[in-house]
This record gives structure tokens, C-alpha cells and sequence, in this order.
DNA sequence: GTCCTTGTTGCGACTCTTTGCAAATCATTC
DNA sequence: GAATGATTTGCAAAGAGTCGCAACAAGGAC
């Protein structure tokens, strides 16, 4: 995954390509898969010690508003982000074991369009993520053992 | 709307219906719309001054778990809580204006059913905010007139 | 009632993220 | 190149939400 793009995309809407930014990017594109904020300030910070994170949070917002980047929330640890490429894809999170299932982009086109449609709505489903329960979760809550007291802990 | 069925749910469940739990869910029941946590807490304290912001999202957690109330991310403020009822829908979100409107439940649906016959996977759907652009929001940015060095800004 | 187990609360500390602000940096115009 | 105005940064503080823990309350067994 390569950040060209993004350099340029910078550049063309007027806003400065500062050392800060690009080395955001460069620790995006290099990463492969989600970062965090902190796991990209950890990696500037060696070559650039006096990056702040409230820097890198700026940054990351401002390509996410531009379509460079993605930012998925997992619920429960910190916002993940991605560079915005060829694989977009979003996201299934199973609430029982923590796994995660890549879905395919088309899977929102239907939605996508009939909001756009019916209520002119243009909405933002870059990467998503949707919480649930995976198949092998429910399997283990089907059948309940008659004298299971702690079931309703499971919940 | 009303949370009889809430307390019913609770205490079938095994949870305890702790005086904290009951005010909380009365002032979610007594509000007309969203309430945030802080919302809650302050007219909880009227009563209560002792409980705490804590127990206020302890108890919301676990009422969300059992679908009796749902929540929802505007994104840039605090989460706001209803009560699980009849009137269930989804929100569309514009983050040009800030206008929300109301998105029926059933626009969903198809999306739930593939995820459930191709995955396997049960999603958690009960009331979602999708950001994107209202109409208004869209048509403003068209046409982008000439001289406009402000208009990056907007973006 | 007492004993015992388990669930729940309030508090304080902590994490993640955002925001205000003054200083620094950059682009533009003369 | 100096003056000017706009953008960006680092720092510190605030906001929103979570977590560990000791004290407390409830429920069940006897
Ligand atoms: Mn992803
Ligand atoms: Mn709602
Ligand atoms: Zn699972
Ligand atoms: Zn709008």
C-alpha cells in the first residue's frame, strides 16, 4: 500500500505537507493492517522525538476527512486506523470472542443507495464496524444446561 | 413509553433491581428522546445526590445487553441512551449541519439477513448512526464558485 | 436470626481523545 | 528579504468513559 496518493490528494486541497504529517502517513502506509495513534507516535517518536499525540490525532482526522485514511472503532481499546486503498472492506466484530471477519465493500452498496434515493443522503461507509455475535457464539448459547446458574452471566 | 417491561426483564434475568437501576431507568423512561449519561445522572441526583457517573454507565451497559435500552455515537459529543420500544428506528447524521433524521428500522433488514444466511452472524442492529451528507449539505458544495479560497476549508 | 456467598456501589485512578492557547512555521505580497 | 496573515504545532488541561477495589447490600441455607 502506497501513500502517493495521499501526498499529492494533501497538497491539491491546499493544506501543508509538513514533516509531522508525512511521517504519519509513512507509518500508516508502512504498517500493514490497523495502527493506533499511540503505535504510530511510538514508531514518529524515533525519528522524531517531540511529536505530540495530539498532533497525530489532528492528523488522522484531517485524512480521514479527505478519504486518505479509515478509522475503525473496536469498542473497548483504541481507534484503529488504515490507509484508504485498494482492499477497502469493512468489518464484523464478534462481542462474545473478540474475532473479527473481513466483509466485503458490496455488502452496503444496497443500503448506500437507497439512502441516497430515498432521502438524498450521502452517507460515509468507508469502513465500518458492526458488532454481533459469531456462529460459534451462538452455538454455545443454544441448549442451556437445566441447573447452569451462571448462565445469565454469559448474557 | 414505559420500562415495565424492563424491570420484568431485570429481575426474570437474576439481575438485582437496586434503587440506582430503578431511577435510572425511570428518567430514561421519563425523558422524551435521547439522554446522555450526564443527563441521567444530574436528574438522578435530585433524589440520590450519592450516585455515581460509574453506576450510571454500569447499569446502562448492562440494560444495552439485554436490549431494554439503546445507544447511540453521535461522534464529537457523548453518547446518548432510549429506552427499547416501539417507536425503533436508526439515525442518519449529517456532519455538515448536524440535522439528524429518522431512518426505519426495516432499511436495514437486508443487510442483517445476508450477514446472518452468508456469515453466520447474528448482528447487534437495534439503533445505528450513519454519518454522511444531508441533501442541503451536498447541493451547498456543488458549483464551487471560482475565486473561493475558503472553499477547501469546507471540505 | 447468623453465616456465607455473590452482586453492586462509590470512589479514585486511569486511558483515550479533544480542545484552548501561545509560539512557531509557512505562504503571499510588497 | 521584510512585513503580513493564515495554518500548524506542542503543551497543558479538560471531557468522556472504564476499571480495580474495599465497603456494602441481598439472597439463600441453616
Ligand atoms: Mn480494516
Ligand atoms: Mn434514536
Ligand atoms: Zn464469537
Ligand atoms: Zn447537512
Amino acid at each position: 500500500m502506497h501513500h502517493g496518493k495521499a501526498l499529492t490528494t494533501l497538497k491539491e486541497t491546499g493544506y501543508r505537507l509538513t514533516p509531522q504529517r508525512l511521517m504519519v502517513l509513512e507509518t500508516i502506509a508502512g504498517a500493514r493492517g490497523h495502527v493506533t495513534a499511540e503505535e504510530i507516535g511510538t514508531q514518529v517518536r524515533r525519528t522524531y522525538p517531540y511529536i505530540d499525540i495530539a498532533t497525530i490525532y489532528r492528523t488522522l482526522h484531517l485524512l480521514k476527512r479527505l478519504h486518505l485514511v479509515t478509522e475503525i472503532d473496536p469498542g473497548g481499546s483504541s481507534a484503529q486506523y488504515e490507509l484508504a486503498g485498494d482492499g477497502r472492506h469493512h468489518h464484523l466484530i464478534c462481542e462474545g470472542c473478540g474475532k473479527t471477519i473481513d466483509l466485503p465493500l458490496a455488502y452496503l452498496d444496497n443500503l448506500h443507495q437507497s439512502l441516497r434515493r430515498e432521502f438524498e443522503f450521502e452517507a460515509d461507509l468507508d469502513h465500518f464496524a458492526l458488532r454481533g455475535r459469531c456462529s460459534q457464539c451462538l452455538a454455545a448459547r443454544t441448549g442451556t444446561p437445566r441447573k447452569d446458574r451462571n448462565a445469565w452471566k454469559r448474557l
